[in-house]
DNA sequence: GCTTCTTCATTAACTGTTTAGTTAAATCAA
DNA sequence: TTGATTTAACTAAACAGTTAATGAAGAAGC
């Protein structure tokens, strides 16, 4: 137990650094959680360092142990809280009660605004989900609660039911609900996900990929409904 | 400095281990690349290990650092193969001569039978694109030599020249290339890249994945043909 | 002998994690 | 209101294990 035995200068003033205001409420595990958010997105777990991680936050290393155990279960949480941000939005729009029409409308739009507001998410998580394929499964209990009553597989059989029954109609053509699932969520997300390559081969800057998004949220809708007429 | 201070068993008769055929050519450079490029997609560049990528390619550690130099130049040219498996085909392809019918198909057929041989790799692609965005600009050289004549700028106007052309002759409804192309790849791609979140919430197991495909396979073309009439 | 390929042994730097200690606030005793 | 004590938030420093990388030397073919 080595107690303070010397080097104990004058207590006045010990001008160590400023200490930085002590957090009251959660503050602190949020700053942390932001801070490994962005190390995480731009590094991948494999890459990131909890240094980075730490300095990011303007905190200790030891305290990202303190709070979260280990890199493991960090990133981890950030893993739950960026796919939770991804998947749910789509099932819910999804199982809603609006027509097909309003809902691929609402899907397009609502995927295009939130990742243009975090348009390296779509890269963070599939490369995370390729290098940690376990990791999909402990998500089933944080991304049934919102939105969908009782998990995406009544969501799926609700709007195979209403594609099958406009089919019927004789207004779409037939179309398994899961092709009609991939076929929104990858218009919707794989543009984001691809867009170094995508800007790359289609020679376009900043600008040119905003205008890009611009057309692509007022376009992709109507293409996908075209895409269902028999 | 902790010496081999025991165990050293009698050097007459090493009995290290079978010292593995001397490869003529450049055999061993190909294990290698070939092992890296397992290792690197299941982990990721920065979760691979360089000890894993030796054992995998049956060599010693330092051999990898005799012919790649550095991990970084290992890992970038794992990635440049990887990725001229991805992205130079759908280019060829769009800017054949055949109608567009022609070529959404094989497009289709290309990346689906391509990528069910290697499933993973859309995923590691994308991912390393995202963790690594710098290395996108090192891949122009390694591909636009095999397919395209002159770079994908050509191949992408001429297909804006042929979409303009269907579209006056009223075939087609109007569509800019960038979309077109963009459609196409998402489509393709994305639902290799995502499958392990896309199998959970559609509840398929390993069966339902290759029926999933063989669906997908057969109909997406004529869903991609029917988005673009008028 | 010379070059190319291969291994072994080693090292310096870095990594996640822990331990022990400090500071401020909350709780309690008088 | 005090003053002591417990509790929680936080930090500096070190620990133990890995990591990528190097250097020297042996083996094979010319």
């Amino acid at each position: 137990m080595p107690t303070k035995t010397l080097t104990k200068s004058p207590p006045t003033k010990p001008t160590k650094k400023p200490p930085r205001d002590r957090d009251q409420d959660g503050q602190t595990e949020r700053r942390i959680l932001d801070a490994a958010r962005r190390v995480f997105i731009r590094r991948g777990s494999g890459g990131a360092r909890m240094q980075e991680i730490a300095a990011e936050a303007g905190v200790n290393q030891a305290l990202l142990h303190y709070y979260f155990g280990s890199k493991d279960e960090l990133s981890l949480e950030v893993f739950r809280e960026s796919a939770a941000k991804l998947f749910p939005g789509i099932m819910r729009i999804l199982s809603s009660d609006v027509p097909i029409e309003e809902r691929v409308e609402q899907v397009v739009h609502h995927y295009i605004d939130t990742l243009r507001e975090h348009p390296f998410l779509p890269g963070y998580v599939l490369g995370e989900m390729s290098f940690n394929p376990d990791r999909i499964s402990t998500l089933t209990a944080h991304m049934t609660s919102p939105g969908a009553p009782d998990g995406p597989r009544l969501a799926l059989a609700r709007l195979g039911r209403d594609l099958a029954y406009r089919a019927e109609l004789g207004d779409f053509r037939p179309i398994a609900p899961e092709q009609f699932l991939a076929n929104l969520a990858s218009l919707c997300v794989f543009p984001f996900a691809a867009r170094p390559m995508l800007s790359h081969l289609l020679g376009i800057d900043k600008d040119g990929w905003e205008r890009f998004l611009d057309v692509r949220r007022d376009e992709l809708p109507q293409q996908i409904l075209n895409s269902l007429r028999p």
